[in-house]
DNA sequence: GGCCTTCATTGATCTCGATCAAAGATTTGC
DNA sequence: GCAAATCTTTGATCGAGATCAATGAAGGCC
């Protein structure tokens, strides 16, 4: 378990600026809450404020609620990542762990009040933001326009920038989230999930080892698999 | 037609601080561009930077082009906004006019980098950002776990908020986007979207006048058909 | 190490929205 | 004001993925 100090000190090297005086970076400590949140555990944010999340260690999901146990997971977010839980609005928010994690979080008009005259500060949650908004934003166009296929494979793409890990031409994946989390996360079923990944494996893509290991042995055919568009890079 | 300065002017209002110097002013004066466009017309963005966009009046899409004639339009954009056009990654965006518009653009890492030390128009950005972001989760949201009903019904609330105007009790849309437009936008198709404006109208929650006239008469009704959470707003 | 719970896979059937097709309405241009 | 083009609506059929159901594989716990 890491010290209070240690996680802030790990969330400032990424957001704070460096030059930023003692006196102010103790007051965003005094605004950080340490949360060690154990797998499938969940934080929910019934109140109405906006939160900023620093993921310390751990891979998390950010789950939006919609009626009747019907839930959409909007993002998930990996050690080292910040981002933003939206105020509950017509949806509620909860952020999840799929691992052990130890989260650092601040309610989100204090920090931005904090960091009003910090530039630096502000551009690091702006490139964040941006960041997530692209990733969001292609999450959109798989939703909107893919199939079930490409879907899976626009999810393991992604999944390999984030937390693969390269092998001679192959990569490997140690996906800490379940079927359901992933099916939750495409807009599709655990079963559509599961024969989709089935038929990758068929066609020699892809190779599954217990639950949660995939690698990927064939790149170029899951990209084209994927439905980008031709000339991409 | 808005002449140059009119234009950066109510741009300036919106996103540079009040108390920016004459000579900042002008330098980011420099780095805009205005492009009239008009209806029908789209802004193609195939070199790889990220544009900032301001629209001035009129209003706009940002279309995401997958493969073949696939199209998933991302986010619309109504005078006095300001979004950001992604650099092209495994889709290429366009921005296209709904009615003629006049815009204003600016390459995004230009921009930044004349306001690193800007935080007002900083948190500006953040504030615009973040606001693209709530919206485009909740679109991934209707887009993961909605029917073809509540899409609809979640489409009308969110323009009734953005152009609807009040008129006792009732809303008044004047919709400048086609029926292709909403379903290019709601992942569905245009038989769709028609079917189910024809279910609302036969239920009495909507009227229709002409192709972009809708009066939303039942908002009650409206918000139960779009699978918000019980106890929302 | 073996039972037991949970999760993943596979199969059969059903359904919502897509697709195909045609008719009706609205706008545009002359 | 009429004709043409375009957009919208409505109807009939089809299909991808959901749902229902059952079997099979992993991991947890005593």
């Amino acid at each position: 378990m890491t010290s209070f100090p240690e996680a802030f000190e790990s969330f400032a090297l990424k957001i704070l600026s460096p030059d930023l005086s003692d006196a102010a970076h103790l007051r965003f400590q005094a605004l950080a809450r340490q949360v060690p949140l154990e797998k499938d555990r969940s934080l929910d944010f019934d109140g109405n404020s906006s939160q900023l999340i620093f993921v310390g260690h751990g891979a998390t999901k950010l789950v939006a609620h919609a009626s009747e146990a019907r839930d959409q997971i909007v993002a998930f977010h990996f050690g080292g990542e910040v981002f933003s839980v939206p105020e509950q609005d017509n949806y509620s928010y909860s952020v999840c762990a799929l691992r052990d994690c130890s989260l650092l979080t601040f309610p989100a008009d204090d920090f931005l009040n904090l960091a009003a005259s910090e530039a630096g500060i502000l551009r690091h949650l702006l490139d964040n933001t941006t960041g997530s908004l692209r990733r969001c934003r292609e999450k959109t166009i798989a939703l909107g326009r893919k199939t079930a296929a490409e879907r899976v494979a626009v999810f393991l793409l992604a999944m390999s920038e984030r937390i693969g890990m390269e092998q001679d031409g192959t990569v490997l994946l140690e996906l800490p989230m379940s079927r359901r989390d992933i099916a939750e996360s495409l807009g599709l079923t655990i079963e559509t999930v599961s024969r989709q990944l089935s038929l990758l494996r068929e066609a020699h893509v892809i190779e599954t080892t217990g639950r949660s290991g995939i690698v990927l042995r064939d790149m170029e055919m899951l990209k084209a698999r994927a439905g980008y568009l031709r000339d991409a890079a």
